[in-house]
DNA sequence: GTCTATATTCAGATAGAC
DNA sequence: GTCTATCTGAATATAGAC
């Protein structure tokens, strides 16, 4: 176990109130008060409030593309690699429900060139889900679905997720939450 | 058609302008400066702020109740209704896809008393919507789903439709839209 | 790393004349 | 309904002493 060092302490602190209150509801004075310090002293961590949002949006953003592309380069069939892209998402958001929170909600509070960058990140999954539901559908074990509807449905339909983790109230258990998610999205609810 | 008032053109381009650059981001000059009159003319139609947003998403809120309502009061077996509120929802996303878009992405900008209120609305939706799948598996015409989270996830995987709609770029049918979007949920992705 | 002090900018909102 | 002028408060960020 790392001992966490201030800067750290300062950046989860941010980030728990920036969930909390929303990025431009936040001021650098909120978040030096429950620091314990006043505002000046934020400024020996980062370099503006930009930043805070910057790093966790990018880091974050590489964590579901590494996972995502570790899934497109197997060799599991389509619909193996949609419950892995699923699974993944899901343990994403168990693990990091404030910085999942901070994607969904934040990333318009981007400024150019950085949210141009993001933007297109977000693009890039897109048609990386895309690409997975073609090979599924020429496959043979997808329907024959819309790729640019069902894309935007399957991934609308998880992010959720992290609101499930974001709370200490809230305790789904992450393996039959997977389970629910993928019966769903796989069979839909008709018996 | 009625001819809009100097407010309702007023409320409009507020509606637009917070759509492009979000709530708080959208300063009451903005908006004076699209209208071509000077800032202090704006609270000529509201008497502040927070009025534009509330307006927008308690009469958008109530709109989405109404049709629940109207659904779950009518003899129509679960799926049917299922299938009704999913077709309401794209309905009003098709014709006011930025009010739409307020709710889904500006709620948190509401001040107490009205965010509790607001909040307290959508607990009520996501209990209709439970009590409509409970209803389905009761009768068996659903299979044995976890309410909570199927009732999360359907909500969540119609709450982009806005989206396809928002942007004049954007042309989906919005029947071939339903169509895609109750196979999926009905049935699922695989063959 | 911490403070005090302050520069700078900008926001929501109101008063009052035309 | 429109303007000019202004109040009031607050935000990000920096300078410089300890």
């Amino acid at each position: 176990m790392r001992i966490s060092s201030k800067k750290e302490d300062f950046l989860q602190t941010s980030l728990q109130l920036i969930h909390e209150k929303g990025f431009k509801a936040t001021t650098m004075r909120d978040i030096a008060e429950r620091m314990d310090f006043d505002v000046s002293n934020s400024y020996n961590y980062i370099k503006s409030k930009q930043d805070i949002l910057e790093l966790f949006l990018f880091r974050t953003s590489e964590e579901f593309h590494g996972a995502m592309d570790n899934i497109l380069a197997s060799s599991y069939t389509a619909d193996e690699k949609l419950k892995q892209v699923i699974s993944a998402h899901i343990q994403v958001s168990a693990k990091r429900p404030l910085e999942v929170a901070l994607m969904v909600n934040e990333w318009r509070n981007l400024k150019d060139p950085k949210y141009k960058e993001y933007v297109d990140l977000r693009t890039s999954y897109e048609k990386k889900m895309a690409r997975l539901l073609r090979e599924g559908v020429k496959t043979g074990v997808f329907k024959e679905l819309n790729i640019k509807i069902t894309s935007a449905l399957i991934l609308s339909s998880i992010r959720w997720v992290y609101d499930s983790y974001a709370d200490a109230s809230n305790t789904i258990n992450p393996v039959e939450l997977e389970r629910q998610i993928i019966g769903l999205v796989f069979g839909g609810v008709i018996n």
